[in-house]
DNA sequence: GGCAAATGATTTGTATACATATCAAGCCTG
DNA sequence: CAGGCTTGATATGTATACAAATCATTTGCC
């Protein structure tokens, strides 16, 4: 078999189509539509009402073409209100509504768990090492982004 | 800070993101216009000449419909012919034309050489530790695909 | 041999993902 | 305070990603 198929990139790929398929697994189950990148954008604004989209781009290192058609979706759906700032003519401040609020504590609960269906295949050291070194890789290219906690 | 960015998915997309513009680096760099995927689609071919378009989605994992898409634009690029198979004529057997044969000889290196770039921020100790337990996650669900090397 | 189930491929529709270009508004320096 | 640079957002175009439906062919089962 090919040594292309036993590389990081690979594999990297894979872990993130099968995160994706348990996100969605798991939306489906609890009857939500909630697409991975539109839970996270959600919880963005949740930490910082009144954030630009720009700014949630930057804090869920997206680009800011498709986070501009994330919200244009989430405000869609109801769940995010999207009004120029009176700071900046040019910014779109964004809150949560009700909706969004609701839909955001249903379905926490349910991400976080979903995180073991990815990693089910190893031990719960093995997937402490295992985040502490995806951590690690990230950080060390983008040190700034969703910075100290 | 918000835990959901400190969860195994979040860190997954991130890395996926690395890792896909690390490629797209290097083919600039190196004057090609392959994607990932359309990388190791050439790949499939070339360790399974003949191989048709479900099998090749079979063994690197992904969608038939996307694949589809892949295969035309490889075709169209001149890198892939595409036959009706004679075996079966709902089939097509896909081959590397000359031209698919040249590019994948001259991108692999860079290809091996990228998986570096994506893990930077890792010692060799710890990605070599990376690098196993990504593979351990995927094979646990994906036990067949890829198979034994 | 014939018909239902399965399979290879394509079509359609939605949602990322991102480069590039454009527009509008704010800033900044001379 | 004016012209230039920067920046928030949108528009356009390409390429994944995948679900669902459709079509053609083949297979399997009686």
């Amino acid at each position: 078999m090919s040594e292309i198929f036993e590389l990081p990139g690979h594999f990297i790929r894979r872990l993130h189509q099968i995160s994706v398929q348990a996100f969605h697994a798991r939306a489906r189950a609890a009857g939500h539509d909630l697409t991975p990148v539109q839970f996270v954008a959600l919880e963005a604004v949740r930490t910082t009402p009144g954030i630009d989209q720009a700014s949630v781009a930057a804090m869920i290192a997206y680009d800011r073409t498709t986070i501009g058609g994330v919200i244009d979706r989430l405000v869609e759906k109801g769940y995010l209100k999207r009004e120029i700032s009176p700071r900046d003519r040019r910014a779109r401040v964004l809150t949560l509504s009700a909706a969004g609020k609701r839909i955001l504590d249903e379905f926490t609960p349910a991400v976080l768990a979903l995180q073991a269906d990815i990693l089910c295949g190893l031990t719960e050291e093995e997937r402490r090492t295992f985040l502490a070194l995806a951590r690690k890789a990230t950080r060390a290219l983008h040190p700034e982004e969703v910075a100290s906690d």
